[in-house]
DNA sequence: AATGGGCCCAACCGCGACTTT
DNA sequence: TAAAGTCGCGGTTGGGCCCAT
């Protein structure tokens, strides 16, 4: 933006070697990177920047890395499925992208707040009329509880106050961070049969509506890679299962439900009843 | 066809956090 | 323990594209 890209004899060149350059990235420098770190990986940025002969900051490559040949980026654009999970994700969370990121695979931070600056929050700027922080979508689709009450709300037995770290931007725990975002199923006999009994995610032991009114069918049918190893996965639940111990939970969130293909069908059902996104808040009663 | 304005998005900047020495 | 180096994050900028006039 600052700068075009550079010429061919200025990648790595002699003119200016001295000089670190700043701008659009050439097709030669990402190529020179793409290859540097997929061969050897990352030790420190600014060492792939001088190994790779790029005259760019690690930081610089850091970032061209991260936000555009990393490979399991999404090409798309952004769904309106995922539109309503970052609404939902920024109200809980607030402006911190990164966090927002790791839960939406194989979009970046940059991505994401790019698209809340240039489209959400303006959009919401609009309906609510130039009010701040408040959200006019998220308000049609029902207000999620502020972050720590959702964390009362979501969090199982013995975990709200990890939640509630969470949500209030201590360290994360490393189980229930991908943890209050959707529903959990018990599970029952494993291999294949799922669950008996959906729970909340609050760890209630009253079942809600979560599979009962799946709109999908039996349970089993939306209980995508449910121990049956259909996914190539044997033993890994797309339902989180509760058992009374933290250790045996099996997570799910939307990034799990993203990467499976009969992801779509579950999240659809969850859709119809009103059991996802901002409208979480309604599925814990 | 020209042009002005709005929008999108890649990339930079500054700063705090973390790691290493 | 302190200093230096590095990383990662959120905010911001500005070039280029698109569209309305």
């Amino acid at each position: 933006m600052v700068e075009k890209p550079a010429s061919q004899a200025d990648v790595g060149g002699e003119v200016e070697a001295h000089k670190e350059r700043k701008g659009l990235w050439s097709p030669e420098e990402d190529e020179r990177l793409y290859t540097r770190i997929t061969r050897h990986g990352v030790s420190t940025w600014s060492s792939v920047a001088q190994l790779a002969g790029l005259r760019r900051s690690g930081k610089s490559c850091r970032l061209r890395w991260m936000n555009y040949l990393r490979p399991d980026l999404k090409k798309e654009p952004i769904s309106k499925r995922e539109e309503e999970t970052i609404i939902s994700l920024q109200k809980s969370l607030g402006n911190r992208w990164s966090v927002i990121a790791a839960k939406m695979p194989g979009r970046t931070d940059n991505e994401i707040k790019n698209y809340w600056n240039s489209r959400i929050r303006k959009r919401q700027t609009i309906s609510t009329g130039g009010g701040k922080g408040d959200s006019g979508l998220a308000k049609q689709q029902g207000d999620l509880p502020a972050a720590d009450d959702k964390a009362a709300v979501l969090a199982p037995p013995g975990e709200k106050e990890l939640v509630s770290s969470m949500a209030t931007g201590a360290a994360a725990p490393p189980v229930p961070a991908r943890f209050p975002l959707f529903a959990c199923q018990l599970l029952g006999g494993g291999g294949g049969g799922g669950g008996d009994a959906a729970i909340a995610a609050a760890g209630t032991t009253e079942s809600t509506t979560t599979h009962e009114n799946n709109g999908a069918g039996s349970e089993s049918d939306v209980s995508v890679g449910n121990g049956g190893g259909q996914d190539g996965r044997e033993g890994h639940y797309y339902y989180c299962a509760v058992d009374g111990d933290i250790d045996m939970v099996h997570l799910m969130s939307f990034d799990d439900l993203l990467e499976y293909p009969a992801g779509d069908l579950l999240m659809d059902a969850w859709d119809q009843n009103g059991l996802y996104s901002t409208n979480t808040g309604n599925s814990v009663d």
